[in-house]
RNA sequence: GCUCCUGUAGCUCAGUCGGUAGAGCAUUUCCAUGGUAAGGAAAAGGUCGUCGGUUCGAUUCCGAUCGGGAGCUCCA
């Protein structure tokens, strides 16, 4: 038997999928059946939406085909041909494609009694799909517009073997079980409440913890690396919002305004004005330059209800923000020293596998001339070749104010997300009318730099969750070392313990329950903690104490000693080569 | 926002073919003082998301509304 690639095994499980789909409902249409990563899918307008029993229903007929070995063969039919079939049929979705697609001859193919237009490839008959699984239906856009009628989209998965099927099913468990809204709840992170409203985060003691750590190491790390800390308030008035083009062009994800004393405010969607201001408070000359700005901004965004996610997607969330300030020449050495600090950055958090994305000028539309572009993009790819790191451009895909590079991070179980953002803006240097004393004396308009390296501490922090599972590095735990006491005579010296280390910084925990100490143990892992200290008769008298790290032993100290063994796991992951201030 | 699913104790869920509800975990108290993944007992805890309709009677049926979930579109 001929091994076909997964994606083509897959596309053909779509159609038979479709070909059961009609066996139940003769007058449905079909919209499009594609391969997806780790599965397929196919659109149906139906007469009645779909159940689950509908989907076992259906994985049945479909295994009846598979077991029937119906030979795919392909046809190449006239556009008449294929025009009269779709119209006979009342498929007009496909007669849509037919149209849009306005070619002389189209290609069909064919298996049982199942007919569709596609051009391929397919295995060479049913029987070859190996093993197949419904997963779940949703609605989805004709077309993906929301102007268009909204299809019932049926995704399945298949594989050629039921041990891969089976692990497919596990890996999609596992991943669940890392969920970051379920592992915010029962580690006591964080919490979104109806009270408050959608996409709202409430910071609960164990995650703001975690949140003071990481904006404590983002701090010392910009401080480092020349950046100038400014910080602005949640709203401004309409003028601000006026001259900077967001009431123009983003007034959609914005809040209404806030009237005061015949006043309008709004809440910011963006930090950037209100650095660019801080910038337009003072003169500044090239002998300033560059000047770095950062913040941790917390703006408000509208996004629609449906789009919420836990912490992924939210309304009011903080950004990791910073402006770069510079002259034209300045530019390729900040774009490079962003770069590496951004990398850096990231494998302190674990992220150390990434993909960059460069994203160039619109064909139309954009503001800037030609030179700028060039000279921007140009400092974006050579910062990329001279780091030595693989990047795919998205040629056109920048914003109509500058080209940009985004870099998605891998986690633990290989998904992607988006973080990092370094972005040029020619447009609003101008709109604020930002200017520097060249060397010749004159006005020069510096060039500005948007970036940020988390992109949102909320995002990140989600990704972080996911991507440890909850298990955190020691130097980011809210809760470093628990001390479990095996009966009420330890008290008073875990609790001297604990007082004496919280003293040091040191983030420890006192289990003083009455639990035996199996439970107490069970907890350490339920809660994650990464490391443990049992204290009964014997260590008070040896006064010698062991440091567990889940089952294993990391080794038996004295009191001083295990006091800096635990400062040593407090400290930052090493972050080399920091990029040097001017 | 749209389509579908969903909403019972702090959490996870069971249940009522219409007669005002139950378990486990968590909490509190008591007993037990126990040495590496749940010691025992008791108590407390719910206008069954909200509003309206049908009904002698609604947590259960119907409608609306507000949350939550999956996906579509969009995005940090």
């Amino acid at each position: 038997m001929v091994a076909f690639p997964i994606e083509v095994i897959r596309h053909s499980a779509a159609h038979v999928l479709a070909q059961a789909v009609l066996e139940l409902f003769p007058e449905a249409k079909l919209g499009i059946g594609p391969s997806i990563e780790d599965g397929f899918y196919y659109d149906f307008e139906l007469p009645r939406s779909l159940s689950d029993d509908d989907l076992i229903d259906l994985e049945r007929r479909m295994n009846v085909i598979l077991v029937q070995d119906q030979p795919f063969s392909q046809l190449e039919w006239t556009a008449e041909e294929a025009v009269a079939y779709m119209t006979e049929k009342r498929q007009s979705y496909k007669l849509d494609i037919i149209k849009d697609l306005n070619l002389p001859t189209y290609s069909f193919f064919k298996n049982g009694p199942f007919l569709d237009l596609c051009k391929g490839p397919h295995v060479a008959s049913t029987g070859q799909i190996g093993v197949i699984k419904l997963l779940k239906v949703s609605g989805a856009y004709w077309r993906g517009s929301e102007k268009n009628p909204m299809l019932q989209r049926i995704y399945g998965t298949a594989f050629c073997a039921r041990e891969d099927l089976d692990r497919h099913l596990l890996k999609l468990e596992e991943a669940k079980k890392r969920d970051h809204r379920l592992l915010g709840k029962d580690l006591g992170l964080f919490s979104i409440q109806e009270d408050i409203g959608g996409g709202l985060i409430l910071w609960h003691p164990k995650g703001a913890r975690m949140r003071y750590l990481m904006e404590e190491y983002w701090r010392q790390v910009h401080l480092r690396s020349g950046y100038e800390f400014v910080n602005s308030p949640h709203v401004g008035l309409s003028k601000l919002w006026h001259t900077s083009g967001h009431l123009d062009f983003y007034q959609e994800n914005m809040y209404s305004s806030i009237r005061v004393e015949e006043q309008e405010y709004y809440l910011k969607p963006m930090n950037c004005p209100f650095h660019i201001m801080v910038y337009k408070d003072k003169g500044y000359s090239y002998r300033h330059l560059p000047l770095r700005f950062a913040e941790l901004g917390t703006v408000y965004r509208y996004e629609r209800s449906g789009v919420l996610h836990g912490l992924m997607r939210v309304r009011g969330f903080t950004q990791d923000d910073a402006h770069i300030i510079c002259t034209p020449e300045q530019v390729q050495d900040e774009i490079l020293t962003v770069m590496k600090l951004c990398l850096d950055v990231l494998s302190v958090f674990g992220f150390q596998k990434v993909e960059v994305y460069l994203s160039t000028r619109p064909k139309e539309k954009f503001v800037g001339d030609l030179e700028q572009w060039a000279q921007a993009e140009n400092a974006l790819r050579q910062a990329i070749d001279i780091l030595g790191i693989d990047y795919q451009v998205d040629d056109g895909g920048g914003a109509f104010y500058g080209p940009k590079i985004d870099i998605k991070i891998e986690d633990a179980i290989g998904r992607q997300w988006q973080c990092s953002t370094v972005q040029f803006d020619f447009n609003l240097p101008d709109r604020f009318d930002m200017t520097y004393i060249g060397v010749d004396g004159k006005k020069h308009r510096p060039y500005m730099i948007h970036r940020a390296l988390w992109g949102s501490v909320e995002r990140f922090f989600g990704i972080l969750i996911e991507h440890y599972e909850g298990k955190f590095p020691a130097w980011l735990a809210p809760v470093q070392v628990r001390l479990l006491t095996v009966s009420e005579t330890a008290e008073s010296y875990a609790l001297f313990l604990k007082k004496s280390w919280m003293a040091h910084g040191i983030r420890v925990e006192l289990d003083h329950s009455n639990d035996k100490i199996g439970a107490k143990i069970r907890k350490i892992f339920l809660d994650k903690i990464p490391y443990h200290i049992v204290l009964g008769d014997r260590e008070i008298q040896s006064k010698m104490i062991c440091v567990k790290q889940g089952n294993k032993e990391v080794g038996s100290f004295g009191i001083e000693e295990a006091r800096d063994f635990f400062l040593s796991e407090s400290a930052y992951p090493d972050f080399l080569d920091v990029a040097s201030p001017h």
